[in-house]
DNA sequence: CTCGATTAGTCAGCTAGCTTACTATTCGAC
DNA sequence: GTCGAATAGTAAGCTAGCTGACTAATCGAG
C-alpha cells in the first residue's frame, strides 16, 4: 500500500515517513549533514567553522604538526593545510617552521584563539539534539568510526 | 628523534583513545564521513556518486521534479541541479520540461541508470559495518533528522 | 659524499553541501 | 490585459572532504 504517487498528486504523505525504510548509511549522512548544518549558523557569528573548532580542540593541549593534526583529526594532509589557512587568516592560529626539521610547520593557537574556542566549546554540546539511550548511540558510532578507519588511522594504534 | 613528538611532551595516549571523550556531534560527522569514503571507492567503479544513489533510489518509483527530489532528498534545489547534471551526463537520468508547466523539468530514469541502481542497491546496506543495537542506533537518527530537519522541511508534514 | 626513499606540506581539480543572486515562467489581483 | 508575487531552476562563490601530482627537506644505504 504505497501510497507515494505521481506528479499531479504529490501529497503531503510522500516526504516523511518513507524515511524510516532508508538504508542506515543514509540516515547517518543526513544525521550528520543537518546537525552540522544547524551549528554552523551558530559558529559563524564567530568566525569560526566546524572542521576550524576541531582543530582548535587539538591545539589546546599543545602546539602541533599539520600531520599530526590531520591524523588526530581524521582527515587527509591537504584538507588541514586549508582549514589552517583560514583559520591563520582569522588570527586564531600561527605557524612557524620546526627550526630542527624545516619541512615541518608548528601550528599554536593565538590568544585569539584560545578566545574564540572559549565561547565555542559550549555550542558543541549544546546544539546536539538529546537520544533515547545516548549511551549505546555513542558505542555504536565509535565502533563504526574503529571499523571503517581501520585502513587509514590502524597503523598508529 | 624517534619520538613523533612536537615538544617531546605529547604522549601516545593523546592519539586514539582520547576520541571516546569526542562530542557526539563530533563523533556523528566522524562516523559519517568514513562511511561514505568506504562506499565512495565501490561507487565510483560503476561510475556513481553517493549523491547520485539517493536520486536513482527516488527516481525508481516514478519520475518527479527537481524540487520534489531535494526536498525527499533533504537537500537544496541548487545541490540537486548539479547532481542531476552528473547523472544525465553520464545517461543515468533524462531531464524533458513539463509541457503542462515550462517552469519545470521532469527527471526520470534510463535503462542505464536502472542498471546501474541494480548494481548498486545492495552496496548500500553491505557496506555498512554493523552495530550492537541497530534499532536503538537508527531511531536515534531518525530523531536527530526530524529534530534537525523540523525549521527546514516541517511545513509539508 | 651521493643518490634514492621517505616525509611535510602545497597545488590543482573533483564532488557535495551551502547561501545569495539571478532568469524564466506561471498565477493572481486588479 | 497588466503588473507584481510566487515558483522552478541555474550560476557564482564559499567551506570541506577527497585523489593525484608536485616541491622541499631529511634520512640512510652504499
Amino acid at each position: 500500500m504505497s501510497d507515494e504517487s505521481v506528479n499531479e498528486a504529490s501529497n503531503a504523505s510522500a516526504v516523511g515517513p518513507n524515511m524510516q525504510e532508508w538504508p542506515t548509511g543514509r540516515l547517518l549522512a543526513t544525521a550528520s549533514r543537518l546537525v552540522e548544518h544547524a551549528w554552523t549558523e551558530r559558529l559563524d557569528q564567530i568566525g569560526l567553522t566546524h572542521a576550524g573548532l576541531v582543530v582548535l580542540h587539538l591545539l589546546q593541549e599543545s602546539p602541533r604538526s599539520q600531520t599530526d593534526l590531520a591524523r588526530l583529526a581524521r582527515v587527509e594532509n591537504q584538507t588541514i593545510s586549508r582549514t589552517l589557512e583560514r583559520l591563520q587568516r582569522e588570527g586564531f592560529v600561527e605557524r612557524v617552521s620546526d627550526p630542527s626539521d624545516r619541512r615541518r610547520h608548528i601550528v599554536s593557537v593565538t590568544p585569539a584563539g584560545t578566545d574564540v574556542w572559549n565561547s565555542a566549546r559550549t555550542l558543541e554540546r549544546d546544539m546536539m539534539p538529546e537520544v533515547d539511550e545516548p549511551e549505546v548511540f555513542r558505542s555504536a558510532l565509535l565502533a563504526i568510526i574503529a571499523s571503517s578507519a581501520a585502513k587509514r588511522w590502524e597503523p598508529e594504534a
